[in-house]
DNA sequence: TATCTTATTGAAATAATTACAACTTTATTA
DNA sequence: TAATAAAGTTGTAATTATTTCAATAAGATA
């Protein structure tokens, strides 16, 4: 059992769900490749390594995650759903040519604490969409 | 012929999509209910009126819609969209409690220019979710 | 180890949205 | 106004993402 295996095993402990090893296997991607990937990316990838693996754990998986505050939603697109590991406070961009996906830091308190005043804010998200500058270089 | 058909009829030609009766009736519901409705929701109330409605047709008038510009989509929940035909910049509050999407203004340009500069913005969202007054209220 | 609890699996169900082809309506032109 | 072309409407079927469920397997507890 590895040092990145046993901190996993360590912070699904502290947030109340048990670790196992499909678990791992799947925060272990998400913690490595940070592009908010979808549930079928996660499985597509993972199967090649698991094939036991069932998409419904995937599924399972992410909402635990979420759930348990390791993971955030992104849904810039309608129709899919892409998983975050990082839960900080955070805009996303897509680019609508490449379809990638940019994080970028968002002053929050500055959008507009006013007429929200009475309202109690659990979520904050913020997606923009537009060309990024690598293929606004390629024309 | 009123008045307001006669208004909705130029919005459309300026657009240049065509107007026809059931455009201006799934229109005419949005702008009189500006309540951020599904695509149900405006089908299952329209059909009472007009009961050769098609679901499909309400899907195609709202992505007409959207292309010419007369209203946006709303993905503040993942699993539906909203249309909105407020297409100024603005924000959504979600309430967890009783669903109801409030607006909110936003100011765009302190979110953070510095890290998208050289990226081409077309599109912002930014989505809340909380409770609102009333529910607080309510405890 | 025995036991209880939770995770995994695969199949089937659900639900939102789109594709498609036949038909109807709207816009354009004569 | 009548003929024609272009686009809108409809119902059904297909698609796709996600959830439900019951059986089985694995993890935690004592
Ligand atoms: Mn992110
Ligand atoms: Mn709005
Ligand atoms: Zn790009
Ligand atoms: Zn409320």
């Amino acid at each position: 059992m590895d040092v990145s295996t046993e901190v996993l095993m360590d912070i699904f402990k502290n947030r109340g769900i048990r670790s196992s090893y499909t678990r791992m296997r799947i925060m272990g991607y998400m913690a490595a490749n940070r592009n908010h990937p979808t549930a079928d990316e996660i499985y597509s990838r993972l199967i090649e390594e698991i094939p036991t693996l069932s998409k419904t754990t995937v599924y399972n998986s992410l909402n635990a995650f979420v759930e348990a505050g390791l993971a955030r939603v992104v849904t810039i697109e309608d129709n899919e759903a892409r998983y975050d590991v990082d839960v900080s406070d955070h805009g996303h961009f897509k680019c609508q040519s490449c379809g990638r996906i940019f994080d970028f830091p968002v002053d929050m308190d500055c959008i507009e604490p006013k007429a929200l005043e009475k309202f109690r804010i659990n979520k904050r998200d913020v997606y923009f969409k537009g060309i990024c500058p690598g293929c606004l270089d390629n024309k």
